[in-house]
DNA sequence: AAAACCCGAGATAACGTTATCTTGGGTGCC
DNA sequence: GGCACCCAAGATAACGTTATCTCGGGTTTT
């Protein structure tokens, strides 16, 4: 296989014997070039087996089509990667996603690259809370639009989802089902999410005027620490009865270690997973609007792009109770 | 916020009283600047919010770092997309995902935006079986992978696993608990990965020169169609007493059809999931191995980009049993 | 019938970089 | 002290495309 160099519009023109701009024509399907040119033109970039050069063509000016996606993770599920897909894609535009390994250097170069690159938006899972580097981004008129948490050191569309009122029909979901010992377990407090989440719950538990000690535990997701959490929590004095789990992954460690006590306590975990409805008991989650979340974030990214003047908006999601078994258990008597 | 025009090298070329070669040297880190032409420049670059504009730095030639990874789906769980990701990092390059949608157009148009964007490499996850479109591409130097399935009308590296030996695994290993009659759900056929386990389950049904009719179920993975498989083959006359799945969403809907009665038949599933160890019973299955899948597709990468010239490989990449309980089970007397 | 007017095609200038080639001035060497 | 040399910085030409301008010839218009 012979390294070969790839043709160019100017190779196509040469061989077609014409002048360089009818073929940039011909590729762009301009009608006003005669048949006979139009079939010279594109017999030659046949032969030559021409492609065009975006890059070129981009750097001409234009739409690339292109929507960089800065998340978190590319292996896990990640449901709103896909609604964000698929409603790019109903509006023509492709989206390329990168994943910021959930480092916040990683997040900068990623994101720089992508500045670079001169995309038709950019939407981003913020990691870090620093984002003034997209300043410059900004004003050149990019439009960028956050997700699930806001950006730091800069004011753009944002997406989120309603945390405190997931956390709050959770709790109240439990309360009406005879629990009064309700422990929170989830992720740490300086990211966006974990701190939303642990602040509602502590609002929940003040809101009814009993004892709320040793209840709220974020930190870590990491297995040893929660086991810690739950050992104290289960075991100890004034056991609680019910937990909530604050994001996915804690939500199966929590499960992973409770094993078959599982079926003794009552638990509604945020967010909703693939397997929730098979797992025994099945998992009464709160359910984050992904599909809405990402439809979202492509409606704002648009928006933006049609007038750069308009004011900044947050669009909070609201989130939905599932109801499947494991939030209806009542406390032990 | 006005829409300022981006700055151009040219501009802090102006600002810092240089010449534009200058600042492309202070970009570049070139050695040959001195410190207070650096500095000027610098402060220039800062002042103005300079960004180099990646699109002409490559037209006008070299590495872009970047790989692209068209694959089916960005949405739901791609562990190999994962270590694709962490071992192109570990060698200085960028993943951009792409969701080809499993629709052969979508595929090609996604592959042909990668192509003319110069990457430095392409990984495929095959929806369509022609490709020959990459030819001139080929040609052209960019090292292509295609994984999970081989790509068509071209020969390029590729990585697959292991697929007949999974099967083989998964059918002696319920002969060993004492299964008789063993019955396969799985992908349509005319899917490569869908008509190597089927074929591979055919094989394995043939060398026991028992009667293997109404065993195989290779099909769509619909709801219905697992539903009315399911039926006759568990209630029919001369019932199935375990089942291997040949893919993780058959599995899936094999295990919420069954409900109950999942505890009353052995199942394999090709494919391991995140939560196959939290179901009950937890489930046994055969697993790719997606760390040496991405790390291998990199791998092929590097090194076609490193010798146009070598030979075209197919890696085949070895599964794994993992024994975890629902394939343990023995027949019912 | 002459002038004004299209219309299709070619020449040429951008776009924002990097690579090659110049140039000027300072230094080392004999 | 003169000449060769080197080094830092500037001018200019690519890269492959699209946009603007030009031009020649055929048609229409008065």
């Amino acid at each position: 296989m012979a390294r070969r160099k790839r043709p160019t519009m100017n190779d196509v023109a040469q061989h077609a014997g014409v002048a360089l701009r009818t073929v940039s024509r011909v590729v762009n399907e301009d009608p006003t070039v005669g048949a006979e040119f139009v079939n010279r033109v594109r017999a030659a970039i046949s032969v030559l087996g021409y492609t065009p050069d975006e890059r070129a063509r981009q750097l001409r000016g234009g739409r690339s089509g292109l929507i960089g996606a800065a998340v978190r993770n590319l292996s896990a599920g990640h449901p709103v990667l896909g609604s964000l897909d698929a409603a790019a894609r109903a509006h023509g535009f492709t989206v390329h996603a990168t994943a910021t390994a959930d480092e916040v250097d990683r997040e900068r170069e990623v994101v720089i690259s992508m500045c670079g690159r001169h995309l038709d938006g950019i939407v981003l899972e913020p990691v870090g809370d620093n984002h003034q580097y997209l300043g410059p981004e900004l004003e050149a008129g990019t439009p960028v639009v956050a997700f699930d948490r806001p950006a730091g050191g800069i004011t753009v569309d944002t997406v989120v989802s309603d945390n405190a009122a997931g956390i709050g029909t959770a709790f109240r979901h439990l309360r009406a089902h005879g629990h009064r010992r309700i422990a929170y377990i989830g992720d740490q407090e300086r990211i966006f999410t974990g701190h939303e989440r642990a602040a509602a719950f502590r609002a929940c538990m003040a809101a009814t005027g009993e004892p709320v000690t040793g209840l709220t535990h974020p930190g870590a997701v990491e297995p040893a620490r929660i086991r810690a959490v739950l050992d104290a929590v289960l075991h100890g004095p004034d056991p609680a009865t019910a937990l909530i789990t604050g994001n996915a992954s804690t939500t199966f460690e929590v499960l992973r270690h409770l094993g078959p006590a599982a079926a003794t306590v009552a638990v509604v975990g945020f967010d909703d997973f693939p397997l929730a409805d098979l797992l025994r008991p099945a998992l009464t989650v709160i359910a984050q609007d992904s599909e809405t979340i990402g439809r979202t974030a492509i409606d704002l990214l648009r928006q933006r792009a049609a007038d750069h003047a308009r004011p900044v908006q947050t669009v909070t999601v609201g989130v939905e109770l599932v109801v499947r078994g494991s939030g209806e258990r009542p406390p032990p008597r």
